[in-house]
DNA sequence: GTGCCCATGTAAGTGGTTACATGATTCA
DNA sequence: TGAATCATGTAACCACTTACATGGGCAC
C-alpha cells in the first residue's frame, strides 16, 4: 500500500536507477522495508505516468541506465501521504518510513500521530498485563503454559521497548517546526 | 503463506466455527496474527478438501453453525510445518506461531531454529552498531541526522530486546524433549 | 570467449483486501 | 417488528512472489 511512497522517499534521499534502488532496498537503507526489483520497476513506470518522478536523461544513449528523480508533485505527494495516512498500533515500520520522509523533506508535523501511537501502545500494554495477571499468576505452570507466557512476554517487552524509544521522538519532531 | 497453519493451531487449541475463529483472530489470541473471515472460510474449505480438518456434525440440522476439528493428518502437517519451514531474521511472529504450536502439541524440537535466529539477530545487531559508530559518532547532528539516528536506534533496541527475551527460550524448549 | 555482474523488463500464479450478498436468531 | 448480532459465503481487484527472459559491459 505504501511501496510507491517508500520508493519516493528513497529517491528523495538520492536519485537512483531501478537497479540501484533494488540494491539499496536489499541492504542498509531498508532493513524495515523491502521491495523486489519487479515491484520497483512497475511502480517507477506508474509514477512516471502519474508525473511524480522523471528520468534524468544524462547518458541516455551511452547506457540503458535510467536514473530517476522526484518531481515537485511527487515531493508534495510524500508530504500529503505522511500527514494523512492513518497509523495503526502495529504500523511501526510505517512510522519509521514517515520519519525518514520527515528527515529528508522538512518538518511534516508528525507529532500528533506519534502521540496517538504512544497512547495506543500504552493501552495494548495494559491489556497484555491484565492477561498476565489473570492467566499466569499461578506459581507452577505446565510446559505449555510457560510457552504461552513466553509468547505474551514477547508482546509485553515489545510494547515496553517501543514506548521507551518513542519517548524521545516528540522533542525531535517539534523543534524547528514551521 | 502460513495462514492455514495459523488456523490449524487455533483449532488445535479449541475446535471452533469459522465465525468463532474470526472473532478469536480479532482479539487476544492473535495479536500477532490476523485473518479476515473471508480468508478463514476459504482456508477451512481447502483444508476440508485436503483432509486436514473435519466438521463436527453435532447440531447440523438445528443451526447452520459448522464446528471444525483437526484430524490426525492436519496435526501431523502442523508438526511438519513447524519443523521444516525456515525462519528469517525478521520472522518473529512466525516463531511465536511455532511456539504456540509447540505449546499445544508436544515438544517439536524447535531449539535449533531458535539458536539460528539468535545468531542472525546478533549479527544484525553488530551491523547496526557498526553503522552507529560510523555515521552518528559526531557530537552535533542536524535535525535530519537525529531522526535517522532515531530510526537506527529503533532497530538496535528491537534486536536487543528480542535477544534478551529469546534467552530464556532454549531451556523451555529442551526440557521434556522426547 | 566465457562467465559474472549490470540493468530492465514480462508473465503466471497466489494470497489478501474490499465489497457484496444472504438468511437465521435474539432482544427490545 | 425492527435492529443488532450470529453465521457463512461469493466475486472482483490488486499486490506481491516466483520464474522466465533478454542483452550490454567488463574482466580473466
Amino acid at each position: 500500500m505504501s511501496t510507491p511512497h517508500a520508493i519516493l522517499i528513497a529517491l528523495l534521499e538520492k536519485p537512483s536507477s531501478g537497479y540501484d534502488l533494488a540494491r539499496r532496498f536489499d541492504r542498509a537503507i531498508a532493513y524495515f522495508w523491502q521491495a523486489t526489483h519487479q515491484q520497483i520497476y512497475r511502480e517507477l513506470g506508474r509514477m512516471v505516468d502519474a508525473g511524480w518522478v522523471a528520468v534524468i536523461e544524462e547518458d541516455a544513449a551511452a547506457t540503458r541506465k535510467k536514473v530517476y528523480r522526484v518531481l515537485p508533485v511527487g515531493r508534495e505527494e510524500v508530504a500529503r501521504w505522511a500527514r494523512e495516512t492513518p497509523l495503526g498500533v502495529d504500523d511501526r515500520n510505517l512510522l519509521l518510513l514517515k520519519l525518514r520522509a520527515d528527515a529528508v523533506i522538512g518538518p511534516l508535523g508528525l507529532a500528533g500521530q506519534v502521540q496517538q501511537m504512544i497512547a495506543d501502545a500504552r493501552e495494548r500494554l495494559d491489556t497484555y498485563r491484565a492477561i498476565e495477571q489473570r492467566d499466569f499468576g499461578a506459581s507452577s505452570l505446565t510446559r505449555g503454559q510457560q510457552l504461552q507466557y513466553a509468547i505474551l512476554k514477547a508482546g509485553i517487552r515489545t510494547q515496553e521497548t517501543w514506548l521507551e524509544w518513542a519517548d524521545e521522538l516528540p522533542s525531535l519532531l517539534e523543534e524547528g517546526e514551521q
